[in-house]
DNA sequence: CTCTTTCTAGAATGGACATTCTATTTGCGG
DNA sequence: CCGCAAATAGAATGTCCATTCTAGAAAGAG
């Protein structure tokens, strides 16, 4: 390397998370990416290959600093501790939580990430949700299953939802909401 | 009118529905809509001022058919019977419950729709929310009313997202968690 | 100090899409 | 059966974007 670098990645990175976070998928254009790091635009070509490549390594960021924090708790079997972990994550990481929960995975992308970034997308992905799986231990049948997941997950995911639209902070009624849900639902 | 309409509005409209239900609001170009209902683009024009026009006209049906289905039931306080009703639904509307389940209302536009069509939008959704709020009679609060329009709504719907979003049948065991769901949550 | 590679800067290109425009039909009122 | 208002048909326009391109600058190697 010759010249040094200005502007590095994470730059780019956070941006996107940021206009993601306040303006859905659309928001983050090339442009306002750029103009957001304060960068041309051309620079993010010399980073990323494509926007699609710069919204998945925003997703693997934000999609790893939940599983990092979900993954040991449910792997101790400790359903009612994950369930409350999300909740605590989305307070502690609003702007991540409003990127990750607010939008299909799908919808973030226009044109399909490169090879390389879908795999780890999916590896990353396919953890959690094994270890979703795994948490039913002896238990088993799609309805178990999806009991499990949505008392873990999809449950306080939605119930975060509308406090995560809001951009507002999550009220602690919240957790007491999880807690019932969890009691309720878990196989 | 002197020349006899070969499109009627409805052919747009339903083309849109069947659109937005498979492949996302993005996948309701004027150039889709145009080409599903047999008609060349120039003619949406003579039926609708925009796209917005169109995809809001959509939604306004869409969401009298659910409307219809629970305000009765809500009116009556029936809590139990309204959140089972929305599964129901979704399972005969399958292509409807996903054009209004699966997205954002704003997602499904780019503009925003006239005046008079924002009004009705706006009219039929409070309509809605006002029968939640006046169905818990005398109780209070915000929490009580998160509650409510969790266990009556809210949960449900993200109990019936997974199989929208797989395109399948919605299975039995989903009623049963919306019963369990309904007597943890409700208030 | 100069060469060379990799950067910044931002303008140019090309494609997708909503919307408008120009012909061209159609079929009812007179 | 004529004339014309309202439709069809589909090409043309303008905008917004991702991506590429052209110039010029920077800084470590020698």
């Amino acid at each position: 390397m010759v010249r040094t670098a200005k502007f590095q990645p994470e730059v780019f990175v956070e941006a996107a998370i940021d206009l993601i976070a306040e303006g859905g998928p659309s928001a983050a254009t090339m442009v306002a990416i750029a103009r957001k790091a304060g960068a041309p635009t051309g620079s993010i070509y010399h980073r990323f290959t494509s926007r699609s490549c710069v919204v998945a390594t925003a997703w693997l960021a934000v999609h790893a600093s939940l599983s990092t924090r979900l993954l040991p708790l449910l792997r101790a079997g400790k359903g009612m501790e994950t369930a409350l972990a999300l909740t605590s994550w989305a307070r502690e990481s609003l702007r991540e939580a409003r990127f990750l929960l607010l939008n299909e995975t799908d919808d973030l992308f226009e044109d399909t990430p490169p090879e390389t970034l879908r795999r780890e997308m999916q590896r990353q992905q396919e953890e959690l949700d094994e270890a979703f799986f795994a948490f039913l231990k002896q238990e088993q049948g799609e309805e178990a299953l999806a009991r499990a997941k949505f008392a873990l997950f999809d449950g306080p995911v939605a119930l975060l939802r509308p406090h995560l639209l809001a951009g507002g902070p999550v009220p602690s009624y919240v957790d007491r909401m999880v807690m019932d849900l969890h009691q309720a639902v878990a196989a």
